[in-house]
DNA sequence: GCAGGAATACGTATAAACACCTACGACGAT
DNA sequence: ATCGTCGTAGGTGTTTATACGTATTCCTGC
């Protein structure tokens, strides 16, 4: 197979799971025309461990700490913008794959996706092309009402943040020294942003982006 | 290595990700005194597939769909009280460690534990004595008052379902058919048992025990 | 048969969240 | 310079959740 690879596609893992990453490396490790050539574990870290291996896929997680993966993108799309990122996510939902596509992602798969068809994923985006897998395309088929979904400000993830951990907004304006209106204000702005008129599912949106620290 | 092992330790997997699955394989598969024998990604597919493949040691998540792995490790315990669970949970909170023992587990591990103490672990389990991965272990002790965590009844595992799919209590009662003032009874039950005392950790607790079909 | 937990349900009163609305200073883009 | 967005903040009234007590029915175990 080495003789059809002058250069193997260049791999750069990021996902704060050791165990997936020591995974998706061994599942990666039998194909020759693919390369991992680095790792990290938080969004924090992408920009600096991509300078330092510049590779040609990055293989991204959404949910992380810190910095969750869309936040990461775009900082890599900024610096890189030749560098393809294939989003590798739990969460398949329409909404999340849109961002994706938005913060510069060139495709979208889903963790229960086998080994065969990441492969195929980053061979694909390694071209220039777009992958979504093929659940993710179906999924994104059946989503007839588009829910209009707008990114959150900093701001709005900080509160955002605090809601999910179960804060009340009372707590929240004394914590960031705001008025208890002013978070009710922002607290509005993020349902009618996600289209979310509950906290429980506030809450899972939250947890799905990493940014509660599951304290 | 395999002078040894006249009989390698036999392993089954039980995990709704297929990618934790292969890696796991993956990883595991450089050490010649363990084998795996099977795998499956359901809680009701659990037993089953035991039947088919009498591990030694079984790698169990916490959150899955339709049965999450407590229950999934009493009712494997129930039918093979020797085979040893080691729990593989991405949520480092003492209560759900406590719940696994309380099911039947030998060990628990957390899911950024990298390969060689989850064979550290599996070896220890299959040896009958127990294995708490070393952040578990320093969590138990950091944790004072111990938060008397009663298991919920059916019915209020339903009803929490329900709270944090979003529904209000009256939408609940009027699902269910019963009073809101049931609901709001169950409710206060739920939080009292978990020690909780805001939605938002109601909503994680639900997901983090699979309790909520991430619609 | 009776104790006890579970599920059911109501009353009452407070606290919190929500839904409207308006407004203003800062800052960046046109 | 003006427009839009963001973060900030207040007013007012409604809805929902919460805290605490109490009570009935049903089922299970002793």
């Amino acid at each position: 197979m080495n003789t059809l690879s002058p250069s193997p596609i260049k791999i750069m893992l990021v996902d704060d799971h050791p165990m997936v990453r020591d995974g998706l490396s061994a599942c990666l490790s039998f194909y020759d025309d693919i390369a991992i050539v680095g790792a990290c574990n938080d969004g924090t870290e992408v920009l600096q461990t991509a300078k330092q291996c510049l590779p040609d896929v990055i293989l991204m997680d959404i949910s992380m700490p810190n910095q969750n993966g869309l936040e990461a993108t775009e900082i890599i799309k900024e610096t890189f913008p030749d560098t393809k990122i294939l989003i590798f996510s739990m969460h398949e939902s329409s909404e999340f794959v849109k961002n994706a596509v938005q913060a510069g992602a060139s495709g979208y798969i889903l963790k229960d996706t086998d080994s065969e068809e990441v492969y195929q994923a980053i061979k694909t985006v390694a071209k220039g092309k777009s992958y979504f897998g093929s659940n993710i395309a179906q999924m994104l088929l059946a989503s007839p009402t588009n829910p209009s979904n707008e990114r959150l400000t900093a701001r709005e993830q900080m509160i955002l943040s605090h809601i999910a951990t179960g804060q009340s907004n009372k707590a929240i304006a004394h914590t960031l020294d705001i008025s208890v209106r002013t978070v009710e204000a922002h607290r509005r702005n993020i349902k009618s942003k996600l289209n979310i008129d509950n906290l429980a599912e506030l809450v899972r949106y939250a947890i799905e982006q990493g940014l509660v620290n599951s304290d």
